[in-house]
RNA sequence: GUGGCUAUAGCUCAGUUGGUUAGAGCGCCUGACUGUGGCUCAGGAGGUCGAGGGUUCAAGUCCCUUUAGCCACCCCA
């Protein structure tokens, strides 16, 4: 069973009933995103591969090693490993801000990160994100966290815990970075290696490893919010005000400082225990700076993303995954008794198909006992069985697959009419099993 | 980039201390009086046991190499 080609590594096809299940995702997500004022936007999938060393950060970790480049003489472009900075650079080559300088965006689609998959981690992955651009109102804050939330709500996800921190502004980072510094550097030996190399290299990423020891080390460690300013906790509080206010529950967790360069102010992560490696299924926070570092105008701004890999996990633990899962049924199934009636059950089902009925047929030269079979597998409410003698008669059988009952209907009449009666009077009876 | 685990039919897996034609369940196909599904029964197709090499009279079973998948570290959705 040697294959000659296989998907490239870290990535998955969606077979049909696991597209139904990214669909219902997208489609309740969508629902919830747009009740919240947010417009969707598609930037390309892949972007100048500068703009996202500037937007991420050149020694990140995702623009070091995870980039999917591609160089074609003197361009170099990257498919984009998150979407913020496609998003920004929209908003700034479009010149949104003298539009309306205030606009809240999501989007849904794929990002590609070039690093071993594991559980919840694939190479293209989905997100559904916001970004609302133009705003420093701390009630943004909430509502951008809140609608993170809606959205597991939404897809039936529970258990999930939500925790926030402030990264304040540029001055209050400096002024921590040299705090946590003075904190850590007389112990610094203690610390595991890779902590030592990210005490020169970004210090604030100590906070968050999942090393134990350093976990111990860090107790008694100053936290960002002694040391910022007044605006800084101010917003910070009101932002925890409002979340109060929308009735979200949140824990301030100082260890939260993300792994993207461009965070400023209030970051947050949506986590659900038990997922694996990778147990945070949201992200995000404010990015106050980013749009002016891209040669933009000053506006400030916050997202999330949403990571559709985990989330599917979590669906199915949760067995909700399953029964949005099913491949669609269709409603009517031909079935043409000898070869004669095969043309005609075609010219049939094109008929009915353009008066709104989802009709198939057997493409396999099936015996008609195999075609019922096949239109049972398919989940189909009505079957229309042509042959010889229907035929001569300018009939044809209608028999409904619920209760097995069957009778003759006109083909010169209505048909498409009447099996829409029969369908939506019940008379084909309900879907067995399921309720909504 | 580093480490651990796994690799047998379409899917989920059994395969005893290496020993005759490699199994099960599900799925698929066919049939059970002429043109009728779901249940039941009967039958059938489908595997060079991931690939390459080695040990042995004999290997799915032991050893080496390799590839892929999964999982963990790093990092992150």
């Amino acid at each position: 069973m040697q294959l000659k080609y296989s998907a490239p590594r870290g990535t998955e096809d969606f077979l049909p009933a696991r597209v139904q299940l990214l669909n219902w995702i997208h489609a309740a997500c969508r629902q919830e995103l747009e009740r919240h004022g947010y417009l969707e936007i598609r930037p390309p999938l892949f972007e100048d591969t500068s703009l996202f060393r500037r937007a991420i950060g050149d020694v990140t970790d995702v623009v070091e090693k995870e980039m999917f480049t591609c160089e074609r003489g003197d361009t170099s472009v990257t498919f984009r490993p998150e979407a913020t900075a496609g998003v920004a650079r929209a908003y700034i080559e479009n010149k949104l801000d003298k539009v309306r300088p205030f606009q809240k965006f999501y989007y849904i689609g794929p990002m590609f990160r070039f690093e071993r998959p594991q559980a919840a981690r694939q190479r293209q992955f989905e997100q559904v994100g916001v970004e609302a651009i133009g705003s420093h109102d701390p009630r943004l804050d909430a509502e951008v966290l809140h609608l993170a939330a809606r959205l597991l709500d939404c897809l039936g996800i529970v258990g999930y815990r939500i925790l926030i921190n402030t990264l304040g502004d540029k001055d209050d980072r400096a002024q921590y970075r040299t705090a946590l510094g003075a904190f850590v550097r007389p112990r610094l030996a203690s610390f595991c290696a890779e902590c030592q190399a990210r005490f020169e290299r970004n210090i604030f990423r100590l906070l968050d490893c999942k090393n134990r020891d350093c976990q111990r080390q860090l107790e008694g460690a100053p936290s960002l919010v002694d040391s910022a300013s007044a605006a800084t906790r101010q917003h910070f509080t009101e932002v925890q005000n409002a979340l109060g206010a929308l009735g979200r529950s949140f824990e301030v967790d100082p260890r939260i400082v993300r792994g993207l360069d461009y965070y400023t102010h209030t970051v947050f992560e949506l986590r659900l225990p038990g997922l694996g490696a990778r147990d945070t299924l949201v992200g995000g926070g404010r990015y106050d700076d980013l749009l002016e570092e891209l040669g933009g105008p000053q506006v400030p701004a916050i997202g999330f993303s949403l990571g559709v890999t985990g989330t599917l996990l979590a669906l199915e633990k949760a067995g909700i995954a399953e029964k949005h899962s099913r491949e669609p049924a269709c409603t009517v199934f031909i079935v043409a008794i000898d070869d004669q009636e095969r043309l005609a059950a075609l010219v049939l089902a094109n008929e009915l198909r353009q008066n709104g009925l989802v009709v198939d047929l057997d493409f396999e030269n099936k015996s008609p006992k195999a075609q019922l079979r096949s239109a049972g597998k398919r989940d189909a409410r009505i079957v229309l069985v042509l042959g010889e003698s229907e035929r001569s008669r300018g009939v044809i059988q209608v028999k409904n697959m619920d209760d097995g009952s069957q009778h003759e209907l006109p083909m010169d009449g209505d048909l498409a009419f009447e099996l829409q009666r029969m369908l939506e009077g019940g008379n084909a009876g309900q879907r067995s099993g399921e309720n909504g």
